[in-house]
DNA sequence: TAATGTGAAACCGTTCACAGCT
DNA sequence: AGCTGTGAACGGTTTCACATTA
């Protein structure tokens, strides 16, 4: 995939590690976005072509886009790649990061056959079950290590993410495990609130949940 | 949009048109914390007890509960039977919730297979593929029909929800597609923020931008 | 002229702190 | 005595509106 360099004094431009978490989220939908707007050789948007795109107001597109010290033209709009340099730095797109995934079941393994990771930087690295009859398995291109082993492997190739998709009962425990192998954020796909101390970030993703929101959201509709 | 009529002591058991967006989905954590404690026996929670197993403040807990009309015991704590029956009945739970799913990927295939609906009182109903080798297959208990024939099957078998898991290309068409066939709700898993008219609920999850939110955290963290 | 960038106001949800029940 | 329920203060995000700039 194509880089652009940025130029040299580009480089110099900050992380605001000042930035509202909602907007975390929003920026990796421009993100998003803007990728699928360069691959249809557009080049330039503005506040309310992109807002549209994610469903926000272009009051909001501007306020997340400016917080990155920005780059805009007035009266014009913003050139989308400056943009897609811009939050990709700020996003840790640039650093490869290096991704387990522990616990091939169903969902686990889509999420290893899941296309949409690399394209943002994301490898994964490892997969580990402790299913016998996984072990040994190839399952989107990764290969399947036993659970028992990962203190192991990951001290012989460290990672600094992991996803979580064992049965709730396991993920407690398999989350400590995975901090103590230097793992620094997990995204949780188990059905249970993850905890760890601070050092670790962890997203929970509880798609039971998710569809639970939706059932409220049709039900209060009327 | 909406009238507030001010009639003083209307329903105190009715569902609360007025909840915050945040507190629903909190709303289903509790719900799912106090089904797992209920199975272990335990029949009654403070709000601090609550707040630790979802990671939110009991001062949260206790506002999001008393949203419900509510009942706690002051001095005690509340009671987890009563807890659920509440959530629940503002949730949905009671309602079976027919769920159909567009798209069997190995995504779709593993959301087939995720137990953890049913016991919400989804059901998933039907399943639809376009591609001639999944048609006629069977998926989590569930045979995949021909997306070509949506349209007919849900006449014949009409859905509220549905969970959408195809390529971000055919989100938007088959979006407007279920809209028309009378889905009330949809959870869009393909990568593109799905827009339809305000009568139709979505709820985008979009896994690669989770995973990007994450590195962001992890990024910053230091 | 057209669209950005941004103070300032409005809004919304969380936190605080304590009165009120049990 | 203990914990809930909730007014009031607080803090953070969104919205507004407009000065600014290409």
């Amino acid at each position: 995939m194509d880089q652009h360099e940025p130029s040299p004094d580009e480089q110099a431009a900050e992380i605001p590690h000042d930035l509202p978490q909602p907007a975390v989220g929003r920026l990796s939908l421009y993100f998003r976005e803007l990728q699928r707007l360069l691959d249809s050789e557009v080049n330039s948007v503005n506040s309310q072509q992109l807002g549209r795109l994610v469903d926000v107001s272009p009051a909001v597109v501007r306020r997340d886009l400016s917080a990155l010290g920005t780059i805009g033209r007035r009266g014009v709009g913003y050139d989308i790649r400056t943009l897609i340099d811009r939050i990709g730095a700020v996003m840790g797109s640039g650093v490869q990061w290096k991704v387990v995934l522990v616990g091939v079941g169903s969902l686990g393994n889509a999420l290893l056959r899941y296309r949409g990771f690399e394209r943002l930087g994301f490898e994964l690295s490892a997969a580990f079950d402790s299913a016998p009859d996984r072990v040994g398995t190839i399952a989107g291109g990764v290969a399947v290590s036993d659970a028992a082993e990962m203190e192991q492997v990951l001290t012989e190739r460290p990672a600094e993410l992991a996803i979580l998709a064992v049965p709730a009962q396991q993920a407690g425990e398999t989350g400590e495990r995975l901090m103590k192998c230097g793992i620094q954020g997990i995204l949780n796909f188990a059905p249970t609130t993850l905890r760890l101390p601070s050092n670790v970030a962890v997203i929970n993703v509880d798609l039971a949940s998710e569809l639970q929101r939706l059932a409220f959201s049709v039900q209060s509709h009327r």
